[in-house]
This record gives C-alpha cells, structure tokens and sequence, in this order.
RNA sequence: GCGGGCGUGGCGGAAUUGGUAAACGCGCCAGAUUUAGGAUCUGGUACCUCACGGUUUGGGGGUUCGAGUCCCUCCGCCCGCACCA
C-alpha cells in the first residue's frame, strides 16, 4: 500500500474511530493488575478549549498511554465542571438557558478533546450539573449536618457586588474576586459552614505525606494559607467594667512590657468600652473610617499606623498596671481574637504606634550581649523594636530566664488564676459554601417557622434545580421568587415552609469529582467501596498552579470528611500533582483584549492533532511557561513529515518487525544504528520517569529518525531488518505523544496489530557496550585532543596513550607532568606545572 | 520584610548530577535539486580572531586535577505570603 502525502486529518479521523469501536481505552477494576490513575483538572465547559487546555491534557494523555504501554490497568477520564457564574452570564446575554448554553459548550468541547486523539474512557464521562452527580453531594451535606461538619452562622462575609454573591476567605485575592476582578466588601449574612478548621492540624500535618510528590511551592502555600502559630490566649481584665479582653500572642514572653492594648475596629467590645467616651463622636468617626476603607488600601504595607484611646483602660495581669485601650487600625478583627497586647520594646508595630502616641515602652528581654556585660536593655535607646532571643528583665519572679522557656512558664503562673492557656491559632477560616447563585447545587434545608432549620429527607434527594427558570436581566438568582421551588412542607411538623435558595459554591463539586469518577454510573451508592478501593488515589493529578490552595485544599479536606462519614478509606486524594507551566504569546497571556489567542480548532485544521501535541510537549518541560510560536509548530509538522517520508521511502523493504528485534549487526553501521536505537529507549524512558521530561524524549526520537535518514541507503539492501526494527522503536517511542501517525506508519510497515496496544520497549544494556569509545585528554583542564580506544581500556593506557598524541605534546613539552586523572572512556586529564 | 524558584547562543531549550557546555528544534547562511518559487536533501551556525589560538553558562570570590553543576557573596527577574499579633 503507497502511503502518499501526510494528510493528518483523514488518518487522524480513521484511528480516532477505530480505538473508539474497540474501546481500548474502557477500564474496569480488576485488582489482578496494578492500576495507574491519572487525571487532569477537568474543565469548565466555557465555550470553547483553549492551549491551556491543550497542554494540560496532551501532557496527561501521554502518561496515560505511556502507562498503559508499561502493562497498568489505566484510569483516564474526563468530564464537566459545569455549574458556575458563566452560564447565567450567558444566558442573560444570549437570551438562553444556562442549562442549555452548558450542555452546548459540553458537546462542542467534547468533540474538540476527540479530535485530539486523548485516550479518555469517556463512558465515565460526568457533568457536575446533573441531577445524577449532585444529588450525592447534597447527601454529603445532610451527612455533614449530621457530624457537625456542616453549621450556620451569621457574620461578616465577603460580597461580591458583580457577581452577586459571598465568597470563600480563599476566592478573595488582595481585596478582589478571584473571578472577576470586582472590590469585595463586607456584608453581615448568614450562611451554611464546612467546618474545614476541624481539620487544620490533619491537612496541616498531612502535607509531609504529599512531600516529594506535590510541587515544593504548592506545599508552601498551603502550609501559609493555614497558617498555624503557637501561642498563648491571655485575658485582661478591664477597668471599672464587668468585662475582659482575651487576645492571641505568640510572645507571652513579653507580658511584663505589656503597656497598652490595641483592639480592631471590629471587635465586639468597641461599642460598651467607648459608650461613655467624652469623645464619643470622635471615636465613631475615627472607626467608621477605617470600616469604609476598601481592603486593598486597608491592608496596604504602607498605611500609615492610626488609633485612638477609647478612655478605658485594663489591667496587666502581671504587672497590675492601668494599661490605655486603643482602637488600632492595624488590628485585624479576621485574625486570632482581634485584640492584641501591645509590646512596644519587642513589636515592631507596637513600636512604631507607641512613637506616635507617646506610649510608655518597657523593655523585658535583654539581648545576649547586654546579658554578658551585666547590663540590662533601656527601651529610651531602643530605635526599633528588639525581636530577637534574650533573656528576661523587669520580669519580676521570670528575670533571668532565657525567653523562650519563659514563654511557657508565664502562662503556667497565669493559667492558676485562669487568665491564660497555651493555644494555637490559624489563619484558615471554614469555608463558606453558601452562593446567592441559581446555576448550582441546592442545598438540601428548609426553613420551617416552627421547627427552623430541617434538612431535606435523604429519600426527598435530589432538590432538583428547575431547569426552566428564566434568569434575571440584573444579574440576580432567580430561585427566590420562584413560588414552586421555595415553597414546601416542613418535612417535621408538615406545616408551610421556605426552601434554602442559595446554592452550593462551586468548589462543593470540583472536591470529589475524582472520586465519583471511579464508579460513575452508581445509583445506588455515591461511592462504591470496591472500585474506590482499587482506583483510589489519584497517581498523577496535572493541572494549573492557580488551584494550589483553591481546589487542592478543598479536596483534600472533603477526602478527610468523607473519610469520616464513612464514605471513603484513603486520606489524601492526590498522591503526585504536576503544575503545568502556562501558554504564552508574545511573552503575556493569551488574551481576547490583547489579540494574542492560538485556536485550537485553527491548529488542528491547518496542522492536525498529532503536530499540534508534538509542538506542545516539544516547545518547553512541562513545569516551565511555554512559548506559543508559528515556527515552532511548523517544525513540529515538518518533523512528522519527515519522519513519514522515511517510512514511505523504505516501504519496499521494511518488515513488521516489533522494537529491538535486530540483534545481529553485519556492518558498523548497523551496530551504530542498533546503539542509538536501544539508546533512544533508554533514554526515552528515564526522561518520561523522570518529572514527564517529554522535551527530551522528542528529541530524542528525533535523533533517532536523523540518524535513520543517514544510513538507510546504506542498509535497505544488506540490512533492512536493522531500518525495520529501529523505526518500530522510534513509532512506538513516539506514539503516546503523536499517537494516529504512529499507529498509521506501524500499520503501514505491515503489523495487523495496533501500536496502542504494544508495550513500551526494554532496552539491552549489552546494545549499548560500544567496543570503542571516545576519550577527552586535557592539559591542566583544557580539552587538547581526543583518541579513540577500546572500551574499559587500563587506565595506564590510556594515560600513556594520551601523553604521546602530538597536539598533547605541544603542552607538556619542558614541563613537569604532576598528575595524570584518568576517568576510565570518559577522559584523561594531565596536570603539568 | 519572610518563603520558594530562576538567570546558559539571535530564540525555545539540552547537559547521563563534578568529567568534551550549547543536544534537539526554530531562525539564519551555503550547496544540491527545481524553469522559478515553495517543498525536500546535505552541510554550516556561541563569541573574538585571516589564522595559531583565546574567551564564554548574570557579576565577583572559593573548593577541586577539573565547576553550568558544590560553597560564599553581590546583582537582576519571576511566584507565593505579608501590619498574622
């Protein structure tokens, strides 16, 4: 059969149904074989895929089959985050439904990721947005409700005014939507609570298992973003009031240089400490300032520091000192007890506030060097604040302690009289799940005017979303005012009674989607304990760094919750997680306002999928950020021609040989040829093993394909086995990464077989023993020339080899040869002085 | 400020972990083929130098027979966190 010209389309479409008839890519558990799991975060179905898309699933697609080629039983799905604020956009804007606008996108994208030849098991396809898939989770929540997992509170959230809804503390990125950029404000709500602070310590803790699996800096921040201290609760007492302020430090340490406290504007005492302040309208308007001031300029590191005295004053309880309350900017009402006892000698901040007021500074712990010399440390001379270890002064029974043990006995000799416990405090916040959004999982509570909050009976499951509500031209849910979804029958006392409108955030589905995927068509159970079981973790997860906190920690928290509502056994879900770099044009984000946007559909039109997939994996390692280039591409499709031409060429005389299957060379040339063949499998190999480096697998191949062209001519009539069995290789090699012009060439060389089906190839160690090799002879470290000689040659030689070549000559003449290294086939240095 | 990463030709990027720096590709140059262009094949291409040779992995220093790789220091860029008490 004449191949004639490389025409990717019609090949591309020819295979891509023929795995699809064969379902070569369906997978069922079966705990005789070992099993891989690799997912890549699926999308949001938003219209169309884009690059982005393209890298992180052509990069997961060559695990896969890469994978399944080494003998594992492959898990490779895919599907739909399909709720979320787009399709109501949408919807307002085309005059649709976001149901409809979303199963359009779907179908439109999934046709798209079939035209790139990914070998999904799209029978396990799943779209978050139907009734199948989100009924489950409203079983998690009630189950949640039930363990106390799941609670409601009212109290200040963040509002975003463009999308209509709270946000998450982790979809808040300085001060904006993390969605669309809008300033957040706060507003006082109440809403439905995870409690994910339950599980602080554990995720916190947790992260050593992920330790060399997850990137260094995706642990970082998350380590941050829970932000663990350790520290101590102490409570003042305040003066002429029935009242005490407890605040987190975590330098109880410096309790005695305690000498004013500063409390956020937000704090729950302001109101009584300042009621009967003189100054009353002052202070109002000093704190209404700061509540007005936007987040980005509140938080901002060069706000200038501000307070004001509420006229109250507490008590240090180690000293027995009137220390002045002031209402301080800085303070933060978001971040331990929105109190803080002020050290002005050992706090920065504290310092600098003091400066500015005119506070009394004490300082308690004395440098080191101080301590030596037998002084003590004034805070009169103190030009910033002195942070560092010492020992105690103005301490009373602490003085001369070191700092650090002291920290623990203050609060020993105050926990007596019930003014201090150790404690530790986080940053992480639970996690707001409540959204004023229609396109989304209802959560399953009623509200009954007797019996308050009731959840939904699990046999009443799934509150279904009417799909028919029309979405309001301003933006806002239309669940509200729908009289047929809100009103219901109190499932308790069967009175009258309101349905929760508010839907689950998004993040709810995109925290378990991984797992439902093992056991997709469930309908009796959420998650079936046997496929759970064998699937379960996630090998390689690949997806974008923007989820390092996002998505990750919420998944890893809901693998711990289902874990304890008897869903799940295992405790982490992601075992290895690779962050794909992003695609760049013209050195900046692809963008619709800049122009700058690389079609898929154009590329795979011009150039198909299989060059499309070469330049993407080509261009750049996974990790790093890739360059998009016209040329490049080009290159990709030139090679891919290229290496088609050979096979068309050698036709005549190729044999369906299978990879390394020539064993015998005849000439040199052969042999060198067989070398780089099982060279190539070598390295291929390490390089895929090693961080998916596919770069340098391409290149690779490519090496192989131009030694090929170099030699054919040479061999096609003395040894054609040798051509044969080195593009066996080279197609196989490549096929996880241009996979339809490799099962073409392979069918075209003769095989009945198909290329996916092959295994990856094993090379022979005894291939690579070459009998002579290439040794580097330096003079005092500079290369002066080069022999061959047979390999494992005596290391004396060598040496006497090297000495005696003429250009090494030139170097030593008349000088006196100290040293000779000689690295056995690598290289001989001499050292002459 | 704290934490993490990075810095190699005109460009994207390699370098078996201390042993010939610049593999592979893009771009460029030359030759072959072609009526021509395109495509293709072959060769060349870090820099300086006519050459011999010299220089080069952000700068400087160190360890070593030998450093892109290890150590110190400085500079620059990127990312994350940041009045976190």
């Amino acid at each position: 059969m004449a191949l004639g010209k490389y025409a990717p389309e019609a090949i591309e479409r020819k295979w891509q149904k023929i795995w699809q008839d064969s379902g070569c890519f369906e997978v069922e558990t079966d705990p005789s074989k070992p099993k891989y799991y690799v997912l890549e975060m699926f999308p949001y179905p938003s219209g169309k895929i884009h690059m982005g898309h393209v890298r992180n699933y052509s990069i997961g697609d060559v695990v896969a089959r890469f994978k399944a080629m080494q003998g594992f039983n492959v898990l490779h799905p895919m599907g739909w985050d399909a709720f979320g604020l787009p399709a109501e956009n949408a919807a307002i804007k085309h005059e649709t439904h976001p149901a409809k606008w979303t199963y359009q996108n779907i179908a439109e994208m999934r046709d798209q990721l079939k035209r790139l030849g990914y070998s999904y098991d799209w029978r396990r396809e799943i779209a978050t947005c139907r009734p199948e898939y989100y009924k489950w989770e409203q079983k998690f929540f009630l189950k949640f409700l039930e363990k106390g997992l799941a609670y409601r509170k009212n109290s200040p959230q963040n509002w975003c005014p463009t999308c209509n809804t709270v946000l998450a503390n982790e979809q808040v990125e300085e001060g904006l939507c993390w969605r669309c950029d809008s300033e957040v404000e706060q507003k006082d709500m109440e809403q439905w609570f995870l409690r994910i602070t339950d599980y602080a310590d554990e995720l916190l803790d947790d992260l050593g298992i992920l330790e060399g699996g997850w990137p260094e800096r995706v642990l970082t921040m998350q380590r941050n973003w829970i932000g663990k201290s350790y520290g101590a609760e102490l409570t003042f007492q305040v003066k002429d009031m029935d009242e005490s302020i407890t605040v987190f430090t975590t330098r109880p340490d410096t309790l005695f240089g305690s000498t004013f406290m500063s409390v956020a504007a937000e704090h729950p005492m302001v109101e009584k400490l300042t009621a009967d302040a003189d100054n009353k309208d002052e202070i109002d308007k000093f704190i209404k300032n700061i509540r007005d001031m936007d987040r980005i300029k509140r938080g901002a590191d060069d706000l200038e520091k501000e307070g004001i005295f509420t006229g109250r004053y507490c008590v240090n309880p180690v000293t027995g000192k009137d220390i002045p309350i002031y209402i301080a900017n800085f303070v933060l009402m978001g971040y331990g007890t929105g109190a803080v006892m002020a050290v002005p000698a050992h706090d920065q901040r504290d310092f600098e506030f003091a400066r500015k007021y005119k506070l009394p500074m004490q300082a308690v712990i004395n440098p080191p060097a101080l301590h030596e010399k037998g002084e003590t440390l004034d805070a009169a001379d103190l030009d910033a604040a002195y942070t560092d270890p010492g020992y105690m002064i103005h301490s009373g029974q602490f003085d001369g302690m070191e700092n650090e043990p002291a920290k623990k006995a203050i609060v020993e000799h105050l926990d007596k009289s019930g003014k201090g416990v150790m404690a530790v405090n986080y940053r992480l916040r639970d996690w707001n799940v409540s959204r004023q959004r229609f396109w989304g999982a209802p959560i399953p509570v009623i509200y009954c005017d007797k019996c308050g909050v009731v959840p939904v009976p699990e046999e009443d499951l799934p509150v279904l979303l009417p799909e028919n509500a029309q979405v309001r031209p301003d933006g806002k849910s239309p669940l509200p005012d729908m009289a047929e979804f809100v009103n219901c029958t109190c499932p308790q006392c069967g009175a009258a009674a309101r349905r929760e409108t508010d839907t689950f955030d998004t993040f709810f589905e995109s925290s378990w989607y991984y797992m439902r995927y093992c056991d997709p068509r469930n309908e009796e159970q959420a998650l079936g304990n046997q496929p759970l079981d064998y699937w379960m973790n996630v090998d390689q997860y690949i997806g974008g760094i923007e989820h390092a906190i996002l998505h990750l920690l919420y998944s890893r928290f809901f693998t711990k919750a289902l874990r304890d509502t008897g869903f799940v056994r295992n405790d982490e879900p992601f075992a290895n997680l690779l962050t794909q770099g992003m695609v760049l044009k013209d050195g900046g984000k692809m963008s619709k306002s800049k122009g700058n946007v690389v079609d898929p559909n154009a590329m795979l039109a011009k150039y198909g999928a299989d060059a499309t997939r070469l330049f993407i994996l080509f261009a750049a390692p996974p990790v790093k950020e890739l360059e998009w280039s016209d040329q490049g591409i080009d290159g990709a499709f030139r090679f891919l021609n290229r290496l088609w031409r050979l096979v068309e060429d050698l036709e005549p005389v190729l044999t369906p040989e299978v990879p390394t299957t020539f064993t015998d060379p005849a000439s040199d040339t052969a042999k060198e040829l067989r070398f780089k063949e099982h060279d190539t499998i070598r390295r291929a190999t390490r390089d895929i093993e090693n961080e998916f480096q596919f770069n340098t697998v391409i290149a690779a191949i490519m090496e192989l394909v131009n030694e090929l062209y170099q030699v054919k001519d040479g061999l096609r009539e003395t040894e054609p086995k040798a051509l044969s069995s080195a593009i066996a290789t080279a197609l196989t090699l490549l096929s996880p990464v241009a996979p339809h012009i490799c099962e073409e060439l392979w069918e075209a060389m003769g095989h009945a077989d198909r290329l996916t089906d092959q295994p990856w190839p094993a090379f022979d160690e005894k291939a690579l023993v070459k009998d002579e090799v290439t040794l580097v002879v330096q003079v005092n470290g500079k290369v002066r020339g080069k022999f061959q000689a047979p390999n494992n040659a005596p290391k004396d030689e060598a040496e006497k080899i090297a000495l005696s070549l003429e250009n090494v000559a030139k170097y030593t003449e008349g000088k006196a040869v100290r040293k000779v290294i000689v690295i056995p086939n690598r290289l001989v240095n001499i050292v002459v002085g």
